[in-house]
DNA sequence: TCTGGGGTCCTAGGACCC
DNA sequence: TCTGGGGTCCTAGGACCC
């Protein structure tokens, strides 16, 4: 599919010949000026921060990646003082503090939950949804110029009177034209947070392009812009005026497909299954230590709540896994790197969390210098296929858990909540309010967590009235 | 002192086969 | 003694996204 679709563009040289079809229908549909419509949550983590902390509002709130290490959301607030996402926190944290600055930290349970709502919201207004993230999604479009604006406007106040969040739309013929207007509506206050491509690129012409550095396309990181710049293509307006065959022998079919989504030719297909739900091919669970582990005793417990949690996320998709990979890391950031990892491969592919668990830390039991500190481990389920359709040779049964511990987890796990149960460390819980705290020493650092409303009964907002 | 976590897709290259 | 070329499959690694 992907392949023919690159053949046709490649040899049409940018435009395609439509058929004289004009059903809006499949592909068709595609090629409509406003059929992608993006909706993406304004500063989504700090703006979850503020639904149940009105307080918050207006302020500047930054939230922290795991352990409180990086700045991953900012309000409006925050970025107008100039702190950058992606920042170490212990690097600004006073001069932060002494701004008025307040941190959060990430409180994914809560941003999970939100974000279901939000997109259950979205959901009721277009024929097909495409989550692409926690905070985004893709809408697909079919109605009249005038119709879709009201329509994302509907949208724009259900979700901001239902949720408390604020999303930002983007409209245009493909998916990274509707990026880069979603993009728009968030910086120009006086697109009312709507931009339809068609609209910016009537009234600026190649100065919207023009104005955008190449690396702000979707797509382009930062070693394909160190790339890019060297050939002489700096803005996103080089980008759309590329050769796609040149581009696409010089980097990848990715990228000759972003030139064509610039170019208003739809190349990017729907990543979603459908809205039940996706299901993963690979899961990984990793983590940071809040303090160095050393020794394969410690690091072994880790390795088992990780493989535990992983498990987890392999039942509730239905799959089994083939084989199991885990890793340990020292920083990076010190002179002596060194990143340990290895795989095993089961007997016979398995749900089975005491397995799994086995597995991972078999994969690094001989491995690792006991004297290295580490900060971070993970394990990776790999290999994965549908249990259901599993059938061997009798005798030779995947080592599923049907009445096993596995399942007496789960069950624990939906009645109670998570982790109050577990195998080993796994369902150690210290005093401390946080999901993985094991009242071991290398358990995450977040201190400055808010409530999980949501999802937590002892944790629910109070109202005063 | 302190720098996230979880994914996907593509490509190159090796092994193997005929 | 000489030892082609093309296809397929797998894996590791690179690059990207949020």
């Amino acid at each position: 599919m992907a392949n023919s679709m690159r053949a046709e563009h490649s040899t049409l040289g940018g435009h395609s010949v439509e058929s004289s079809a004009n059903t809006i229908q499949g592909a068709d549909v595609f090629r409509l000026p406003n059929a992608i419509v993006l909706a993406d949550a304004n500063n989504f983590f700090a703006s979850c921060e503020t639904v149940f902390n009105p307080q918050l509002a207006g302020r500047p709130v930054v939230v922290l990646s795991n352990n409180d290490g990086c700045v991953v959301s900012r309000s409006a607030a925050a970025k107008q003082i100039g702190i950058v996402n992606g920042t170490p926190w212990f690097k600004i944290r006073d001069q932060a503090e002494h701004d008025g600055v307040i941190a959060r930290s990430s409180n994914y349970e809560l941003y999970a939950s939100l974000s279901h709502r939000m997109m259950h919201v979205m959901s009721g207004f277009f024929s097909h949804q495409e989550v692409y993230s926690i905070d985004e999604c893709f809408l697909h479009n079919t109605m009249t110029r005038a119709r879709t604006e009201q329509t994302c406007n509907r949208l724009r106040n259900a979700v901001l009177r239902g949720v408390g969040i604020a999303v930002s739309v983007g409209v245009a013929p493909t998916k990274t034209l509707a990026k880069i207007a979603n993009h728009w509506a968030k910086e120009h206050p006086a697109s009312h947070n709507v931009t339809f491509w068609t609209d910016i690129l009537h009234e600026y012409g190649d100065d919207v392009l023009r104005s955008i550095p190449v690396s702000e396309v979707w797509g382009v990181g930062r070693r394909i812009t160190k790339k890019l710049m060297s050939m002489g293509i700096t803005t996103a307006l080089d980008l759309q005026r590329a050769d796609p065959v040149l581009i696409q022998h010089r980097f990848s079919v990715l990228l000759e497909r972003t030139v064509l989504e610039l170019r208003g030719i739809p190349c990017v297909e729907d990543a979603s299954n459908a809205s039940s739900g996706v299901r993963r091919t690979q899961i990984l669970c990793s983590r940071m230590f809040s303090s160095p582990v050393r020794g394969f005793e410690t690091l072994s417990q880790a390795l088992s709540v990780y493989a535990q949690q992983a498990c987890h996320r392999l039942h509730r998709q239905n799959s089994l896994c083939g084989s199991v990979a885990a890793f340990c890391s020292t920083s990076p950031f010190s002179k002596e790197y060194s990143r340990i990892g290895n795989s095993v491969i089961l007997d016979d592919p398995s749900d089975n969390p005491m397995v799994v668990s086995k597995a991972a830390c078999d994969a690094l039991r001989h491995r690792i210098d006991e004297h290295a500190p580490y900060i971070r481990a993970g394990v990776m389920l790999l290999d994965l296929s549908d249990a259901q359709d599993f059938n061997t040779f009798e005798g030779m049964d995947a080592q599923r858990d049907e009445h096993g511990i596995g399942n007496v987890l789960e069950i624990a796990t939906r009645r109670f909540v998570p982790r109050r149960v577990g195998i080993g460390y796994g369902g150690l819980r210290g005093a401390g309010r946080n999901d993985a705290d094991t009242g071991a020493t290398w358990t995450m650092r977040r201190d400055m967590l808010s409530i999980r409303g949501t999802t937590r009964w002892d944790e629910m907002p109070i109202v005063h009235a």
